[in-house]
DNA sequence: GACACTTTTAT
DNA sequence: TAAAAGTGT
């Protein structure tokens, strides 16, 4: 692959070879857009998007979302109009061959895009450069998303972290910075697209319309808009922004995720400044300031851990990364499932936060911890569902961020809360909107109950209730489930998850489940169908009118068809055995690599210099993975396994970690899923470290 | 500075 | 819950 790289070097260098197609995806800006850089240094360019959400699958982009990418999109096109070009787009059912058409209806001759790093992305990525550097195609992917590539962060055995903690350490103290972020170009040469027109794409029905009209007066997508948030929140909220951190609502946060999300702005730049007013702090001596920074940067840092986690392991937006979760009991009930999504549980605080979510697509972060650990905890329900309709209805749904907070709440990863803890919403109300301003903007129905009442309204006297014009159990419910009686069952279930577990194991010892065969799986429990949408008749209106918690209870409710709830073993798209149409892949295996010390040669892009090796010879290999070098970084190319079923793929590795709490109780179930994806060299590095876990759940 | 005590926070 | 970080003696 070095002479492709050379070729490009060499493309990039005399600003010829037909022109360059840059491939706009979640990296919708014009400002420190490497792939766009590249572009433009080499010469004419067709800047192009390419909606094919059915390549998606399960996670086809909910309405706020597709409302977001609409705008983010326009904003985009003007920007490159104002700079030379101009953006196409193409609808498409295959992006691969609407790519590959592009390039032959414009005869450029390059390929210039950005990295993603969810399950998907990494398997399409892969397959589509190979296809086209078959087909001659100058295939180049650079870095956009993160302060540093995932295979760049590695302990001091190169094996890559599974904690936050140590991890997010190590990114802070990498012997280089994260490259400086690019200006945008000063202008754009276009290519001549005049035989390649662009489609017009479809991102709402008239149904959605006025949902979505009311979600401008909210936000403001686009990359320019993304910078003035950045900068609104550094000059404003930044500052408190450690103080603040109990607040529920969202003035005191940036604001930023869906801009992140859709790439509006690079974490890059937020970096740097963000540092720059640390520094400034720092000298000021403003210690406050200081620490708010360093909170701010943690949650950049779990961002860029959630690609970790995802690169790491695929298959964490679909299966626990600890086994012994495969075996939980999970209550398959779509009453209760209806009822959390409704704001209907009874709970006050889970309520406010689920009819927020459904009326601005927006949660607070401590907010969402709350209502996920609810969902997953009192109600237990399976935690693929909440992640899901998180999907279905956050304006900044975002699969890698969205499993690692499930997972994180469900207890699965090694540094995740602990399982047989409930958190308990009435205390939870009253540490984080101590006042019931929260809850009283977003049930109307309790807007009069006194604070005193207003996080346990069922234990209110009947007198008080009356005062307030409250009848529960008709205007507002009763706590769907107890607390007390959610923790009988949690407990009764995590026992029935361990004996489940003990006895697969002893099964496994025995030989009875040869091969580790597909018993020891987890039942992956399918959405409940896609969860689908009711129309919406008006748009969300939140007011203090009497009609307002009626409007909202008939109105837009997402509703799921009962039966199509499923609790079969169903095999879903991870099976990569037989199911060419959705053949998501999972697994990236063998990787290895042997990264050098990133000398910063002046360029922008870290990884140059890294030198790749491709290990063809593993025969536990259950895909083909490589690394290619190529200008300006390196490139990890994943393909779906095509021989084995994908049994192995979730065996856990025979590392047990962790300690203390229940684990403690039964550290042998403890174990990493997907470790055995690695490679062989990885994998045994990872066995010599495995004991230290300072911070294993407790 | 050493200690007992309380408060905070957890990816 | 339990470890860390404050607070007061």
């Amino acid at each position: 692959m070095a002479s492709c790289a050379a070729a490009a070097a060499a493309a990039a260098a005399d600003g010829g070879g037909g022109g360059s197609v840059v491939w706009f995806r979640r990296d919708l800006r014009v400002e420190d857009n490497p792939a766009l850089s590249a572009g433009v240094r080499s010469g004419e360019v067709f800047a192009v998007f390419v909606w094919a959400p059915e390549e998606e699958g399960h996670y086809y982009p909910g309405r706020v979302s597709r409302w977001w990418l609409s705008q983010s999109l326009r904003h985009l096109d003007s920007s490159l109009r104002s700079l030379g070009t101009s953006l196409i787009t193409k609808r498409s059912l295959d992006t691969a061959s609407t790519l590959l058409h592009v390039l032959r209806s414009t005869g450029a001759s390059n390929l210039f895009f950005n990295h993603l790093y969810d399950p998907l992305s990494l398997v399409r990525d892969h397959r589509l450069k190979e296809l086209l550097t078959a087909q001659g195609i100058n295939v180049r992917s650079f870095n956009a998303d993160l302060l540093y590539e995932p295979w760049e962060v590695n302990d001091e055995n190169g094996s890559p972290f599974a904690t936050f903690a140590p991890f997010w350490n190590k990114c802070l103290n990498m012997p280089y910075d994260p490259a400086s972020p690019l200006l945008p170009p000063k202008r754009i040469i276009s290519g001549d697209a005049s035989r390649c027109p662009s489609e017009t794409l479809v991102f709402e029905d008239d149904s959605e319309k006025g949902s979505n009209a009311l979600l401008a007066r909210a936000w403001s997508p686009g990359w320019r808009n993304a910078d003035k948030a950045l900068s609104a929140f550094i000059s404003g909220p930044l500052l408190e922004y450690s103080v603040n951190r109990k607040k529920a609502d969202g003035a005191t946060t940036s604001l930023l995720s869906p801009h992140l999300h859709f790439g509006e702005v690079s974490v890059r730049k937020v970096f740097h400044l963000v540092r720059i007013k640390q520094l400034v702090w720092a000298n000021e001596g403003n210690k406050a300031g200081e620490e708010s920074v360093n909170l701010f940067l943690k949650s950049i840092g779990l961002r860029e851990y959630s690609r970790y986690l995802s690169f790491n392991h695929p298959c964490s937006h679909e299966r626990p990364l600890l086994a012994h979760l495969r075996f939980f009991p999970w209550i398959i009930d779509e009453t209760y499932f209806k009822a959390w999504r409704q704001g209907r549980t009874g709970y006050p605080l889970v309520d406010a936060g689920m009819r927020e979510l459904w009326a601005t697509g927006w949660l607070h972060d401590r907010i969402r911890v709350v209502v996920s650990s609810f969902f997953v905890k009192v109600l237990q329900l399976p935690w693929r569902w909440g992640m899901k309709y998180f999907w279905d209805t956050l304006l900044d749904a975002d699969l890698e961020s969205d499993a690692l907070g499930w997972q994180y709440i469900t207890g699965t990863l090694p540094d995740g809360r602990d399982f047989d803890r409930i958190d308990n919403p009435q205390l939870e109300g009253y540490k984080f909107d101590p006042y019931g301003e929260y809850v009283r903007r977003w049930l109307p129905e309790l807007a009069r109950l006194p604070t005193e009442w207003i996080h346990h309204p069922w234990e209110a006297p009947e007198t008080v209730l009356q005062a307030a014009g409250i009848e529960l159990g008709s205007n507002y419910p009763l706590p769907i489930v107890e607390i007390s009686a959610a923790k009988a069952r949690l407990q009764e279930a995590l026992a029935e998850m361990w004996h489940l577990d003990a006895a697969s194991r002893a099964a496994m010892e025995n030989g009875t489940e040869e091969g580790l065969g597909d018993s020891s799986e987890e039942p992956l429990i399918n959405f409940p169908q896609d969860i689908q949408m009711e129309v919406d008749r008006e748009p969300v209106r939140i007011n203090n009118t009497p009609s307002a918690d009626r409007r909202l209870e008939d109105q837009m409710v997402p509703s799921m068809t009962a039966s199509l709830v499923r609790v079969e073993q169903t095999v879903v798209s991870a099976d990569t055995r037989n199911n060419a149409e959705d053949s998501r892949g999972e697994v990236p295996t063998t990787v290895d690599f042997s990264p050098h010390q990133q000398g910063d040669q002046g360029g922008t892009q870290a990884g140059r210099n890294n030198v790749l090796r491709q290990n063809a010879g593993d025969s536990t290999a259950e895909s083909s993975s490589s690394w290619t070098e190529r200008d300006g970084g390196v490139v990890p190319v994943w393909s779906p396994s095509v021989s084995s079923g994908r049994a192995e793929q979730f065996v856990a590795d025979e590392t047990g970690i962790g300690s203390g709490g229940y684990l403690q109780r039964h550290p042998q179930s403890h174990q990493l899923m997907n470790w055995r994806q690695l490679s062989p060299t990885v994998t045994r590095s990872w066995e010599v470290e495995n004991a230290v876990q300072p911070n294993a759940i407790g």
